[in-house]
DNA sequence: ATAGTAATGATAATTATTACTGATTTGGAA
DNA sequence: TTCCAAATCAGTAATAATTATCATTACTAT
């Protein structure tokens, strides 16, 4: 179904680590999933948790909840709008949409929370990055990463 | 209008970053806006520009992209669906809504990307919060930060 | 002007994530 | 089965983004 979608080999670790993610309602970080399958695996390596849920999300097994960037971005626009970020490069540009306006309402009506607010992300190909080079490499594509050459 | 807005004092850095801010249309991290306010004011620190960032979004000047939790989380689902996030907690539940099916469709005629895919969060106040201190202490709220005790 | 508070610059510390290394496991072909 | 190359592992070091600390400087309101 996604785009980048390969057969992996599941090891014990990825089993696991797959199970009890499928178990879990607290969409848990790499560090409490961790914490969690040492338990029944108790040399398996933090690293190894790491790498197996990017290989298992790559697989469309599992689900990112920021597949975003590294770093957090900012925006002098206040009013409420939303955007799109391209997979390869990074870039994030504002999309030509309305907002929804209905959208908080329509939740508030379904769950008992105080809503503040919402957010929308879509996530694409930008025609620079798709002109440039029509096949992808076929690796992950989150090239985009900093250098924070600290002097 | 946000929950959270005091009146700040403006000093020369702040406003720098807020006027560069509002001309950009890159949505910039801090290091970006760090890189270009400094050519104006080649004496600041970047942990200036990381305070003021967050003052003035505290301050609803600006907007921040991505209000979460410093940490990636993961889902044992795969189907779309959405989530509300606790501003006081961090916790991430699911959101009983049916998926916006028609919204990538609406983007794609009005802009030249691939699109892949959409992400909806909100942002709110979980009822064991609102009810645990109705008062909020007035400070920041996200006081859900990990300790990773490395062994 | 002075006192008190808040913000700054410089730097250190922390946190989450990724990269590296050599050892181990895996699945397919002979 | 047995061998082999490739994939994966555990353990650890390194990196990147962000936050904390702290002494100094700049505002603000008396």
């Amino acid at each position: 179904m996604g785009p980048s979608e390969k057969k992996i080999r599941m090891t014990r670790q990825r089993q696991l680590i797959l199970n009890e993610l499928k178990k879990s309602r607290t969409h848990p970080a790499a560090d409490e999933i961790y914490q969690i399958v040492r338990r029944k695996l108790p040399h398996i390596s933090l690293g190894t948790v790491y790498r197996s849920l990017e290989i298992l999300s790559q697989a469309g097994m599992i689900g990112k909840l920021d597949p975003a960037s590294p770093e957090r971005r900012f925006d002098g626009r206040t009013d409420l709008h939303y955007h799109i970020r391209c997979q390869k490069c990074g870039k994030v540009e504002d999309v030509p949409l309305k907002p929804l306006s209905q959208i908080e309402a329509r939740l508030k009506k379904k769950i008992d929370y105080d809503i503040f607010g919402h957010n929308l992300e879509f996530c694409g190909l930008c025609p620079d990055c798709r002109n440039s080079s029509n096949k992808q490499t076929g690796r992950s594509n989150n090239n985009h990463r900093k250098q924070n050459k600290r002097k």
